[in-house]
DNA sequence: TTTGTCACTCATTGGCAGAGAGTGCCAATA
DNA sequence: TATTGGCACTCTCTGCCAATGAGTGACAAA
């Protein structure tokens, strides 16, 4: 309640004995493949650790007052809370490194791919989701941050135009423009020229900022200079929304934690139209390139606050994106991060050598 | 059994009764909303046919004998069989107008978008979904008829080359092209060129045919050439392949017939991965752009033998798509019929009038 | 031919007892 | 003093049984 009481708890989460350690430990491994609330006498037989069912009671009786496990119901074993899964990540996590067998199919899933960089992003949910039996997503590098390296128009039949914008993360965009009539070959080429030395090499970002300034005099075709300046056609800002593939809603079905259809059916209408998921996600990108991990009411999205996230970011050009995992909070963490570094690595790396 | 049995059937169909037929009718437009077996005193219950249960019942008894109806067990109601809902489509389905609020969502949803003909389609089938409350389906016009409007070839950093191709339909894709080494602006300028007279105006299918002999004696970058030339690139069959959208799959997991959580992860895994199911759907396209329905077990698709197909094709360029619901057998066709039709109606409208 | 009636079937529901898992507490123990 | 074994207690889960109720099929009457 009170903030005294707060450092109270994070004190006793410092001093937790070796004992409770190994008791929470014990717990939450074996809750996460079993999923069910765990008992003392489980701990006893499974795990070795030398002490009686009577002494792991008691132990967790006090990771109970912790706040760090729970009881479903009176006589019932015990489930972690959001925050012994904290605790657990943050200092009782052991590495686990994936498979041969994995590393290989992450590295061939996530390879060049002539669709570019979204079909690679693509395949790249796929395999995460694959590998991972929960959700994999990923997120485009982050447009506001991408710098275009060229701008091409491309007369179509009728009176459109098709606009190519191709930024250095290696992301190709089209834009369908309904102009007044056929624009002749020579002023298309022309129009391609100025838009080039006016706005390549500047970041997306900065460009929505000073369009107006920088096509001010302008000459050519005047719809498209319209569509391009206005700010209701709105191109700019909707070019910088990041894009999010989310793969593997078929391995959230079978998991209990999703038997109740309710939420079964909030969480794959959020697959569907994950408004606001990019912010929450991304928010959490760390510095460092590392894997970060968020835990139940961590999250902001209402829709996800019973499952976690394990993300981190990789390199696109100049810029960077997010890659991750989402399940319920019962997830196997460790084998999750080394995945999710594993496969933004091997992402960075495909994204960089130009093999794309 | 034999065809002579199969002629009695179909024989029994065509000389069902008045009674016969408004029973079956009552039966599974009942059933439709409730989703229970239908006992003889619901239908004389809700539906005023002037005559009593224990006539109902001993028409239902007829009604199983012909294969239309059948009982889960011997105190149960009365449940379709497919070939009762053939029957009801075929010659029992009013039709049943959309509400205006429904078109105005039609309208206003499928319309021009500048992410072109590939987001129209995507927004076409989020508004299926929604209105159908079952999957919302769109197949991309077919590729193989697709005539090659524009293909354009555009340098990137590095030795990147994007190849834009348009299409007559409207459709756009691009593919980015490893080259030696960076093409200089003139020979790239003159290889577009040159491929715009050797591929521009035919459709897919013909270029995938005669794509060797075509560009046999093209002088131009050697790794571009051999990307479009060779085989194994694989470029003109992928391309050809026609795109799914498929979306709505959170209004199957409400849905009775999905409770079982083994068939809904097998229904979403279909349509995370919808191979094949492209050929099937487009399989059943009516030559006249009418409605067509696949009813249970008619599907090809295994994964579908459960679920009814209601799809028109519209119109795109020279070519046609096709555009659909799928859902349980239990579905309101008459109301999704008039749906889809326009929907498709709107669709088609949209991809000529040149609005996208 | 239609209808009312009656016996019969079968799924569903609620109550209840017993089994089993697990706890908390306490006294004995090392 | 920390640990352990024992024990009473709690709560869920399962199976069983009877009652309920929806629905049918059959048959005799209209």
């Amino acid at each position: 309640m009170y903030p005294v009481e707060r450092l109270g708890i994070k004190m006793a989460f410092e001093n937790l004995s070796e004992r409770e350690q190994k008791v929470l430990a014990c717990l939450i491994s074996h809750y996460i493949s079993s999923a069910d609330p765990v008992g003392s006498r489980a701990i006893a037989n499974k795990y070795r650790l030398g002490i009686s069912p009577a002494t792991i009671r008691n132990t967790m009786q006090d990771l109970e007052e912790l706040g760090l496990v729970l009881q479903p119901h009176t006589s019932a074993g015990r489930v972690p809370t959001d925050a012994g899964y904290r605790l657990f990540v943050d200092r009782l996590l052991g590495s686990e490194e994936i498979t041969d067998s994995e590393r290989k199919t992450i590295e061939e899933g996530i390879s060049s791919h002539y669709g570019g960089v979204d079909a690679i992003l693509g395949q790249t949910s796929r395999v995460l989701a694959e590998l991972s039996n929960q959700l994999g997503i990923t997120i485009s590098p982050k447009m506001d941050n991408s710098v275009l390296s060229r701008i091409e128009l491309m007369q179509l039949a009728d009176s459109k135009v098709l606009v190519v914008l191709a930024f250095h993360s290696g992301l190709a965009r089209t834009i369908l423009v309904e102009v007044e009539a056929t624009i002749g070959l020579h002023d298309l080429i022309n129009m391609s020229q100025v838009l080039n030395e006016k706005l390549a090499g500047l970041t997306l970002g900065h460009i929505r900022k000073t369009i107006q300034e920088r096509l001010a005099n302008t000459t050519g075709s005047p719809r498209l200079l319209r569509f391009f300046i206005d700010n209701e056609s709105d191109v700019w800002n909707n070019l910088a929304m990041d894009q999010l593939h989310i793969e593997g809603a078929e391995n959230l079905v079978v998991k209990p934690e999703f038997s109740d259809k309710e939420k079964l059916q909030e969480i794959i209408r959020l697959i569907n139209s994950p408004i606001g998921l990019i912010e929450d996600i991304r928010g959490i990108d760390s510095p460092d390139s590392g894997i970060v991990i968020t835990i139940g009411a961590e999250n902001k999205a209402q829709e996800i606050q019973s499952c976690s996230v394990v993300s981190a970011s990789y390199e696109a050009g100049n810029t960077r994106g997010t890659i991750g995992v989402i399940g319920p909070t019962r997830m196997p963490y460790a084998k999750l991060a080394s995945l999710v570094k594993t496969a933004a690595r091997q992402l960075s790396r495909v994204l960089k050598t130009g093999r794309q």
